[in-house]
DNA sequence: GCCTATTTGGCAGTGACTGCCACACTCTCG
DNA sequence: CGAGAGTGTGGCAGTCACTGCCAAATAGGC
């Protein structure tokens, strides 16, 4: 908001050193395993002094997990320009849609995804994240419900939202069983649809 | 299994060592925060050398979240046993009244939940433990939907249960806002009812 | 080329957690 | 009753993530 269109000098040479700390430490994580690297080693690898290193990713999960910050606000943001025009799931499906299309090609979110659901440490750092994504749509969902009538909007709108990203997850689990070809979308589709589906049996009166 | 009507002498004291334990910690925690509680201080408190809280529970989020293991067996177990009898949707709501009425009372629960949704490094962990109990039932209800025809059982498994435990995690934020007096289980299945309501908007073909 | 603001590195410290070893207690068997 | 095996306990030193502090370097604006 502060620097509209003018990415300074600085930001921009952060923006590199991030980057390549990025390409030194992903791929440690991923054949010497999360738990085994060190911030130490990470740090020697990528010339940089430990310290450095913590100014830059305040914390080891942040190193994978860092991105989720930005990714929720482009959520939000999304979502938010959906909802006027549509239901709350097709708001949330177009969230989803820009979010998976974004920063990663299919391989490289694969990848990721394989290592956080491999890595508690990681996958505590993920769920916790993704939570305050939650916190974050649950107004824009309530206030467009509230318009359709319902009294207990906000208690609907988490439902919607935690299903939602629920869906998400069940088809990250299953699309990381497979191969990256897999269309994530249409698994999560096929989520949604089980979710709502009323054949299973009647939802208790 | 090993042990059915036996607890020996070692596993009762043991026992009540862990209550003692808790006894220390919780209050702690609740009265001046879980961060700013070190493991040293409770140690100290319980009258035990750090060394031996380590051994009793393993990390320090176990202190509050270490009942979570047994409660997911509880979960399994009775999700299990309703099955072969009803739906999924219904099976699972059985498992959570069987959870919420174990082990807390409600004012018990209340206090606990408060704590873990207030501080992310217990929300972590209990996140985390959560998948694990998602993960027991995947195969249960894979079994039981296979049985009724779908093709993609596995998906619509993982789904369904993570609907219902997304539906307990909005139930649970909107229950520690008001007060522990209020019927967790009337939330929890207004949330499903939200969940799986079709006037919202159309599920994608 | 200088002055200032920001970045960087080193260092010491904290807190969670672990491995190791020695000591104590208990239970059992002779 | 006493020797020995098994187990619980404490203390200690070490690892690792992470932080605060201070001094040196570096970059940017004048």
């Amino acid at each position: 908001m502060q620097t509209p269109a003018r990415p300074t000098l600085r930001d921009r040479s952060r923006e590199l050193a991030v980057l390549s700390i990025l390409d030194t430490a992903i791929p440690l994580f991923v054949e010497q395993g999360y738990e085994a690297t060190t911030m130490a080693q990470i740090a020697e690898q990528a010339g940089i002094s430990q310290r450095s290193l913590f100014r830059y990713f305040g914390a080891k999960e942040d190193l994978v997990c860092g991105a989720q910050d930005e990714l929720g606000e482009m959520f939000a943001r999304v979502v938010a320009e959906e909802l006027p025009r549509t239901g709350p799931w097709d708001a949330l499906r177009a969230g989803w849609i820009a979010v998976t299309t974004a920063n990663h090609t299919p391989d490289e979110a694969f990848v990721l995804s394989r290592l956080i659901l491999g890595t508690p440490a990681l996958l505590a750092s993920y769920l916790v994240k993704r939570q305050r994504w939650q916190d974050a749509l649950v107004p824009l969902v309530t206030d467009r419900i509230g318009r359709a009538g319902h009294d207990d909007a906000e208690l609907v709108a988490r439902a919607v939202i935690a299903a939602s990203f629920s869906c998400c997850d069940a088809a990250g689990r299953i699309w990381v069983t497979g191969s990256p070809a897999d269309d994530w979308l249409a698994l999560y589709d096929r989520c949604v649809r089980a979710v709502r589906a009323s054949d299973l049996d009647a939802p208790p009166a």
